[in-house]
DNA sequence: CCTTTATTTAATCAATGTCTTATTTAAGGG
DNA sequence: CCCTTAAATAAGACATTGATTAAATAAAGG
């Protein structure tokens, strides 16, 4: 049942119902019945796709007399874009610091190259070996 | 079939041996093969996780005579990276710009100067949540 | 008390995802 | 040519997800 956290971020934030959702959360709280309100579903739907991202760390809920406000809680996220951005180190350059450098219009690749295929090795840095092997293997037979 | 961008690349995130494998291929390219080896899982689950990665934008796979190799590609992590980004603008706290700023350990509390009021301001209806409606009002009675 | 409002729980069912083994395609070597 | 290696595809078992309707819980209010 308890997947790891990182997988349950990132499973909760592949539904688009879920991202609006989050996207509502991030202007303000909001009620589940709030939250509900703009989608054509049933509350039970939403109910279980709040009680997913609060699973995932992503918002926590919190009782109001027979009403549940909702909140953004940074804890799941922290980790699923850290991860993002250590896999996104590799390139680095379609992203982050050169990303805004190149988007100034810096002539960075016009003169003449053809420059598609100038990368094959870049093999050195191996510092940041994640979970890799371990986290991986799970294996759960029946 | 075609589920939207977004949701096909953080769907692939939400699997520990997917992640595994972007790890690995942030390190540096490799066969399907070499790929398999570490993981206690037959050929083809492999073969079906790489399917899953390129659909997502996050790899690509080039033919060499009867190997595939396969390598990151940013397209895919790029929009995952910047809706994620866009929530989390709302605490900004917690991480980003300043969080290495706290890191260092300016006295940020004492001063009331700047950390907070540049979320209000930026009314974001903007693309993230807007396919809530369309994607998510996918109803069909029985 | 009984009703209204807000939300969760339960039972159910269709659709999808994730593995497996078996078979197939493709390229190279003896 | 046949055989081996590398990988994809096919078909099937099994678990998980995502939605529904119906019923239950909980707080406020007449």
């Amino acid at each position: 049942m308890a997947r790891d956290a990182l997988s349950q971020a990132f499973s909760a934030l592949a539904d688009p119902t879920r991202r609006a959702i989050l996207a509502r959360l991030s202007k303000a709280e909001a009620t589940v019945g709030e939250l509900a309100a703009p989608f054509d579903m049933s509350m039970p739907a939403i109910s279980n796709h709040l009680k997913v991202l609060e699973n995932a760390g992503l918002i926590v809920r919190e009782v109001d007399a027979q009403r549940r406000r909702c909140r953004l809680t940074p804890d799941g996220l922290k980790e699923a874009k850290s991860f993002m951005t250590e896999i996104a180190a590799f390139w680095e350059d379609s992203f982050g610091e050169l990303d805004a450098f190149l988007a100034r219009g810096d002539d960075l690749v016009g003169s003449d190259a053809k420059q598609t295929e100038s990368n094959s090795e870049k093999d050195q840095d191996d510092g940041s070996s994640n979970e890799s092997g371990g986290g991986a293997g799970t294996r759960s037979h029946s």
